[in-house]
DNA sequence: CAGTAGGTCGGAAACTTTCCTACTTGAGGT
DNA sequence: ACCTCAAGTAGGAAAGTTTCCGACCTACTG
């Protein structure tokens, strides 16, 4: 309980050079023993032992040599693609995704199924069912997968485990994450799936570099992913982002700004008939359909409404649209750039599509399932973990027992 | 340029050992060798050998022993208080203040004077004959502070030391940064004031151990200082928490919210004549005046606005309400949750007083500019610095050249 | 007398330097 | 076309240095 110091013996310093080397090794790619040595400023003689550490304890592995330099070939190591399995699982609101990937990214399975509408025990027992098929498509069995992360359209809490306002989901989730729980043998944690998707666009999309970016997820409601300094910020109790609730001109506080539902009455107002879905409504905005084409700039105009107003809180460096209706960025980001020119022109606010337009959610679902199952594999490998915290997604992986210490 | 992966010799092992039993003593106050001992893990040996080296660095002084023990008398520890100063700026609407502060948080000086209204040349060469008379006064010489902080109502970009949006400051503080810079022999850095109250709110007042939260200033106009991960959010161009524009829903977007102007805009709305100033308002509204009391309830109104979009997108922890009416606590704060209760009331939003109700921006300044003085010095006696990076306020000292690494 | 503070010494752990061997390439000579 | 040798590289082992820790010792105070 006592606050830790970070002070400690010399096997501290072997942690610390263990994890450097592995590191560099995680970024690097395969690479040789030189170059290790090079890049961390270690002398190779320590870098020759930390490795044999490494590779006794699986989480390297020999890949080759190099033989574009003269002289004796070098070995090539790279992680051990094998010493860290993570299940992400997507619960949209048609379909339920999930995916096993290994500790360097790979896809080894991925499995879907249509969403249960009406027990969240259907959905439960879905969900196990696809994680043991991909499982077994994998090669491998659930026990052996280090962490799974699973992805809904909900608020969840600090502690990954509990939801709240989850619309979206049967029975509004109600003893879903404790079926899960029950039923399936890995250590799981639940995370928003904006979020998630935020994580992929930062990991896979646009915004690699970037340390502040907001993911703007407009779906079935208007959600935001919110990534500060490199880091997603999740908010005291989980509820950053919500941003589907902002006050706007046109509408009070508690009022939905944005989403289907919104949508679908702007296209009534509009003197549409029939309801149109939203898909089907960009579909005749793109063909030229005039009320479509209003409906569209009344979503546009929303949309950089909520942008500026992130803006103005937490001023970050890029916006990005993502999410169902995101997809049509052609059709909506003009529209939401001349809005934002129009209403919001001191603001420096840079909005760009999605660099990660196909499953965003489980994409990001399984990038941080994997985060999480190596964190943990390298931190029992180097000994002691990283002291020196760089963790992108906070959060360690959750144990199925609620430990709340 | 090369990544640094913070590997390194055993002197490594060293820096963080000294390291750690340093922060042991500033944060434990006077402590004696044995405590350090058992609080950082380390051996009585290495303990005693640091302090060794703390000592002839400068860095540590003896400060009297401990004799509540039995057996010989314990030699006390603590951080030796002339190792770093710090001199903090407030350039206020009306007043210019200065402190100049040691490295264990004491105000060795302070002085204050008018602001002056019409050339940004008065106002450095105020800053900086304020700066002498305090280090004057001090018992010390400009060369030997080890950082300044200025806190001024603008927008401060990144490298601390760009403004904009300077509308508090004379001649919208067109020449101010460089007339400063080059008169005052002190590395320096500017920071937005709303900021500083912030830090002042989260060293002194009542956020201590609260990692996410917002101070609400309000005064002149209205801004927030964002704090996230007990860290100061700026913004990628230092413009986050500039709330005051926030849209609402009797406004458009890019009308000031709040504010001195629109709080005297108010009140001839509600037919007081002789446009008094804000604090003569609520000099009246404790008085009972029914007209005085509309204007504080439709200030409080926006406040409560303004708190939830805010929460909306970071949801913090807590929100303080600060600043030269946030004074006034006692009349908003009820009417405050009263409309937050009405119109937001799904949101988890706790909002307090203020716990720093004088010179918070000044005091802010002061820890801001001891802090970066302190881990300056630190840094340099320890031999590196912390590798773990606990940095409440990102940033280091600027230099007085402009070098745009 | 017992418990505590502080110092010293030898041992253990970890990293670095230096030296050595083995291997591959490429240039130049036969 | 083949051989030889110099240069450059990879990997390993031994010696040396730095740092930390445990144990022992002395001195002091209630």
């Amino acid at each position: 309980m006592g606050a830790d110091y970070l002070a400690g013996p010399q096997g501290l310093l072997r942690s610390i050079n263990a994890r450097a080397v592995l590191d560099v090794i995680d970024r690097e790619g395969p690479i040789g023993r030189p170059e290790i040595t090079r890049a961390t400023g270690l002398s190779k003689t320590t870098v020759a032992q930390a490795l044999r550490e490494l590779i006794t304890r699986k989480v390297v592995t020999e890949a080759g040599t190099d033989t574009t330099r003269r002289g004796p070939a070098a070995t090539l190591y790279q992680i051990d693609p094998g010493c860290a399995l993570g299940l992400g699982v997507d619960i949209g609101h048609l379909r339920i995704r999930a995916a096993v990937v290994d500790a360097v990214g790979e896809v080894l399975a991925q499995a879907e199924t249509r969403a249960p509408r009406r027990q969240a025990a259907a959905t439960a027992a879905a969900v196990t069912a696809l994680a043991a098929e991909c499982a077994e498509r994998a090669g491998t069995e659930l026990g052996a997968i280090g962490q799974a992360v699973i992805g809904v359209p909900a608020v969840v809490g600090r502690d990954g485990h509990t939801i709240r306002r989850a619309y979206g989901l049967p029975q509004g989730g109600k003893g879903l994450v404790e079926a899960i729980e029950r039923d399936l043998p890995v250590p799981l944690i639940l995370e928003n799936d904006v979020n998630l998707a935020a994580i992929a666009e930062q990991r896979f999309g646009a915004c690699a570099d970037v340390g502040d970016f907001v993911l703007l997820g407009v779906g079935v409601g208007l959600g935001a992913g919110v990534v500060l300094g490199g880091r997603l910020h999740r908010g005291f109790a989980g509820g950053a982002g919500e941003v589907g609730f902002l006050p706007h001109p046109a509408t009070e506080l508690g009022t939905e700004v944005l989403g289907a539902r919104r949508i679908a009455e702007q296209a009534r107002e509009a003197g549409i008939g029939g309801t149109p879905s939203p898909r089907e409504l960009f579909v005749r905005a793109r063909a030229g359909d005039e009320k479509a084409l209003a409906v569209v700039d009344a979503t546009a105009r929303r949309i950089a409404h909520v942008a500026a107003s992130i803006a103005l809180v937490i001023e970050p460096e890029l916006f990005v649209l993502g999410g169902g209706v995101g997809a049509s960025a052609d059709l909506l980001l003009g529209r939401v750039r001349h809005h934002l020119a129009r209403d919001a022109a001191p603001l420096p606010i840079t909005i760009i599509p999605s660099g990660v337009p196909e499953d965003a959610v489980l994409r990001g679902a399984a990038w941080l399932a994997r985060h999480h199952a190596r964190e943990h594999a390298f931190a029992a490998a180097t000994g002691a973990g990283r002291p020196y915290d760089t963790d992108p997604a906070g959060q360690p992986r959750g144990s199925r027992k609620g430990d709340t210490t």
